[in-house]
DNA sequence: GTTGAAATCTCTTAGCA
DNA sequence: TGCTAAGAGATTTCAAC
């Protein structure tokens, strides 16, 4: 689908605040309200955007813990196989295929330690699981949501 | 602050669709529109809403390859001059400091694999960067927003 | 303290030039 | 694309629980 800059600054807009209204953004990319809903809805259905979500302060709702879990597969291991194990574990907040080392990344989040040691059991006894390397995240540096080049 | 199940329902409602109006929550979680407002708004002003964001697919908008880079940190190295450098890359979707081997985890977001070079090339010329270990993601498997504990 | 109802104002959204 | 207009939603005020 073909993106313009108009398209990258009401998309930068929306990223920035989700619930501002469609006259604001117009205001802000010189077009009247009705033009910027077309292009959203044009943008939304070509799945450009996916959603519109809430940023939450995950120790707000007693989610305290994070981690990041390398995973090292058996030879035969298919991504599917991954995505469908680590979509069963509701603490799992990502997951990737990697280059490297390890095969796979894991994100977990969790109320406690405790907590995370049980989601990182479960994970592991996954029959594909050979071993694992958990990164246990101390602090939050950044956390930036998806960032939209500027028009250049 | 206090954080009743009325509120763990309106934040889930909001992270599934942060544009859906007040009176459809209401209508989810039996109040009244203006209700939902001054429950949002309370929660906004407490911090346990960040905000509202929108999900972009970040292939669309030109960056397509992503990657994590565990730092390896000389001794002195405090967590305020990582989250200052990796600040400066625009690449830089997430940072944290972790337990384990390395010292901190960077998750980069880059046009192409040369543009991503260059990013890393910059982060590990940051003066307090031993050393690093990147992982390219192949594929994204799963990606959920915060995932909020429905109420028991 | 909270809530719901009503009034006013803004926004959304479809139709048309 | 912008404009207009009708409907829907947001938000403030106020009274009641």
């Amino acid at each position: 689908m073909q993106i313009d800059e108009v398209d990258q600054r009401i998309i930068a807009s929306l990223v920035a605040d989700a619930r501002s209204s469609y006259a604001e953004i117009g205001s802000r990319v010189s077009l009247s309200a009705p033009a910027v809903k077309r292009r959203v809805d044009r943008l939304r259905a070509a799945g450009v955007i996916r959603g519109f979500t809430t940023v939450i302060d995950p120790a707000a709702v007693g989610w305290n813990t994070e981690a990041f879990v390398e995973l090292f597969c058996t030879g035969r291991t298919t991504p599917t196989q991954i995505t469908l194990a680590t979509r069963r574990h509701p603490e799992v907040v990502a997951a990737y295929t990697v280059s490297g080392e390890a095969d796979a990344l894991v994100h977990l989040r969790a109320a406690d330690i405790s907590h995370l040691e049980q989601a990182l059991e479960r994970l592991r006894a996954e029959p594909f699981v050979t071993s694992s390397r958990s990164m246990i995240v101390l602090s939050r540096l950044v956390d930036s949501p998806t960032v939209v080049p500027a028009p250049s």
